[in-house]
Order: C-alpha cells, then structure tokens, then sequence
DNA sequence: ATTGACTTTCGCCATTTGGCAAATTATAAT
DNA sequence: ATTATAATTTGCCAAATGGCGAAAGTCAAT
C-alpha cells in the first residue's frame, strides 16, 4: 500500500520512460544537464529545490508533489487525497493525467476506445497462434 | 502592492526579531548553525530546501509558504486565496495566526477584546492630555 | 571608562551540487 | 560481424552550502 522503498531517483526515471524520454531529451527540456540528471535518477546526487523544479513540469508532476516525494515538504494533509493522483502504483499516472486533461472529453473517450479495440485485438491474435 | 523588492533574508530576519529570537536561539530551535542563519539572513547564502524546511516551523511558516518565498514553489494558485494569510505587509503575521490558532476560541477572542480595550483606552488618554 | 555576558559576523574548511567533455554501453542497419 | 548512431555513464572541475571556532560588536551594570 505504501510506497517507502522507491526513491526519487527511481521515480523520476520511470516517468522518464514512461512518456518516455531520453536523458538527453529531458535535459534540453528542463535545462539540466543529461549527465546530473543520470546521476539523479540513479541515487548519486540529491537534486536540489532549483532542479527539482526545472524537471517537475516535464515530467508531469505538480511541483509540490515532487518537492514531497524528495522529502523536502511533508505529505500535504488536505490537497492530496481530495483531487491529486499522487505518485502511486495502481494509480493514474501524472503525466498522462496531465495531457489527456488538456484534450476534448470526446479526445478522451476516443483513447479508452482504442485502447479496449487494440486489447481485444491481441487477445484474439494470441488465441489464433499460441506458442510458447 | 507586491513585496517583490523583499528578499528572502530579509523576511526570515523580520520574522525571528518579530518573534523574538536570536541567532543562537533559533539555532538550537532548528538544529542549524547560527552563522549559517546569520549569513542567509543577510543574503550571503541561499538556503537549500533542507534548511528552509527546519526552520519553517520555528519561524511561523508553513512549509510550502517559505518554499514560495524562496521562489522554490510558484505561488499556490488555488489554496493561497481561500484560506492562508500568505507574507505581505498590512496582512496577519504568519507567526500570530500560528500562535493564536493553537488556542481555544475563546481566548482568541478575549485577545482581541482586550486589545479593543487598550484602543479605547489610548484614545481616550490621547483626548485627556492633548500634547503637541 | 571597563568589565562581563551576550549576539552577530568572519575565516576557514569539508562536503555536495551540477556542468562539460570524454569514454563506455546499447541499438540498429547493413 | 561491423560499423554507425544514439544513449548513458564516468572523470574532472568550479561554485555553493553549511558547520566550527575565533573575532568583533552591543549593551547593561558597575
């Protein structure tokens, strides 16, 4: 239920990917050099406040939703359960909450229409050859 | 109407000697090295997020309002307006409204009859002995 | 004026952050 | 397999943070 042995480095990578983007890609997006944000991800420097912000916006989190999960804010009491998908799994992800927020309900609709079609299509492709 | 010109340092002195507090005290208070609190005061060195935080609390701030302060956090869009007093003169002393909120309704409300007590009595004071 | 206690500032230093460029590793494409 | 290209990691460095102890101000009491 709780998410306490996943580090900021581990999370920001997955973003990362998940969107995805290269380091190279972010970097030039947020101004941070690809090396330091490699590092970052993979525990070797605590990113300080300046560079947390410069990333949070392309990664898709709320500044203070980073800034809690680097431990520099406690958990914020009211804001989080009502309307925030905190990073969780089993949870939406922010990013994706982020764009399909700023496209047309029926944009929306149109993409869980798609996706159940390209579900069932592999569903049936992999009853049609089974190996294995 | 904008305290833009204010720098950091400056509100975290203003609100220590408001308190009152000195150097060495709000060290101990905050675990953090009076020439260090010293030096941010006067502006030689930026507090990191780790430091702001530590000290957020003794000096009256909410976490997130500091971080704001310090231009780490953009302003609070929504919970700003609705319901935190947020630093700027003419506005209520964070480290007031913290104080005065930890006690019951009842002696926050004498609080402010007895400074209605003291008004009237100055004014009065004031018409009895009219000097120059 | 001078002592004494307290408060603030300064000098110095270890540690950390974060960037640049080179080296390494992964990914294709032939 | 080999080469080309892109992605990540490493080595090294400058700049900044933050602590400790000494020096310099402040201020009251004698």
């Amino acid at each position: 239920m709780n998410n306490r042995e996943i580090s900021l480095g581990e999370i920001i990578r997955q973003q990362r990917v998940t969107i995805p983007l290269t380091l190279q890609e972010l970097a030039q997006k947020t101004s941070v050099s690809p090396s330091h944000l490699g590092r970052m991800e993979r525990g070797e420097r605590f990113p300080s406040a300046r560079i947390l912000r410069k990333i949070a916006g392309p990664l898709g989190f709320e500044e203070d939703e980073l800034f809690t999960l680097a431990g520099y804010l406690s958990p914020h009491p009211s804001t989080v359960a009502e309307s925030r998908p905190s990073y969780s799994s089993g949870r939406l992800d922010p990013y994706v909450s982020k764009v399909l927020a700023n496209e047309p309900i029926e944009v929306q609709h149109a993409v869980i229409g798609i996706l159940s079609i390209l579900k069932s299509l592999s569903k049936s492709i992999a009853k049609e050859t089974p190996q294995g």
